[in-house]
DNA sequence: TTAAATAGGACTAATTTGGTCCAAATTGCC
DNA sequence: GGCAATTTGGACCAAATTAGTCCTATTTAA
């Protein structure tokens, strides 16, 4: 149903609760496990995809942990989304490497460029800090959530 | 990769193909095949999803065949999408059947709606007359989709 | 030195998707 | 009426993708 997979939904999830804690101290894999209900073999492999993709800086070793690698706000949807994904395309005509066998494919390849970029940028508009419901300034997505905070 | 289906990426182009031929006749599978290179029993089930969800007409037996049901300027990029997978939904959470089990995925609930909106709206905002290449270029696809809430 | 973390990658199971095929129903035409 | 050309509906299997787990190595603080 052109959905994202599951792993890219998680990893939002992740990246939000991420930004909603204390950014004053890394956190484990295993904390984020507890506070997600998300196994935690799965978090960790989250967690070093994101970390590999340069959303999150990671600390080795004993009281290491991982941490946002920049502020929420230069965070978008998208970021996350292509880090799990690769570029969005919605198509194979989307992207550079097109190779239409058909020729009525082919046809359609600008408008699939086009739409694509709509796409694309409306989730570049979203940063994490939006998503996590931070700072919800400029009526942008008006979230009428009961987030304490800390938690 | 965020991809539609190869199927729904098929249905687009038989549906461009349909649109491009003469509208005073109805087009047979095989014709389809033909020119789209795409295998007939591909075709076939991509007419029967299309005609069944009442994007195309269709008339049984000799000299049958299929047909737009509407104008293709009444056909958008989303009817197509949707008649091969089901409601636009990026995440379970952008349906009204969200069972989110974890308490932090429900927090980003309501953003998903607005990023689901979005894409939505843009994929709506082209006609299959658009993708057709009539009428051609002049601002063909100016999507202008400023994220800026409201909606 | 040890315990607590991340890093990297291999592996399997589960699910989805793509593609094909068959039998039935409908329709036009001779 | 019978035949040929179509669509219709559904079942089926193979291929590809995705999800999830596990093992081992490396790093680091105390």
């Amino acid at each position: 149903m052109m959905r994202i997979n599951k792993l890219t939904d998680y990893g939002i999830v992740v990246m939000t609760r991420i930004a909603d804690m204390d950014q004053n101290r890394v956190r484990t894999a295993r904390e984020i496990s507890e506070d997600t209900r998300i196994p935690l073999p799965t978090v960790t492999r989250l967690l070093k995809t994101l970390s590999g993709n340069g959303l999150l800086d990671s600390q080795r070793g004993s009281q290491g942990g991982y941490s946002l690698s920049r502020s929420s706000d230069d965070i978008s949807v998208a970021d996350i989304i292509e880090t799990f994904e690769g570029p969005i395309a919605l198509t194979e005509c989307s992207t550079n490497a097109c190779e239409c066998s058909y020729e009525t494919k082919c046809s359609v390849e600008e408008p699939w460029q086009k739409i694509n970029d709509t796409v694309k940028n409306a989730l570049e508009g979203i940063s994490l800090n939006q998503m996590a419901g931070k700072n919800q300034n400029e009526g942008l997505l008006n979230l009428s959530m009961n987030y304490s905070g800390g938690m």
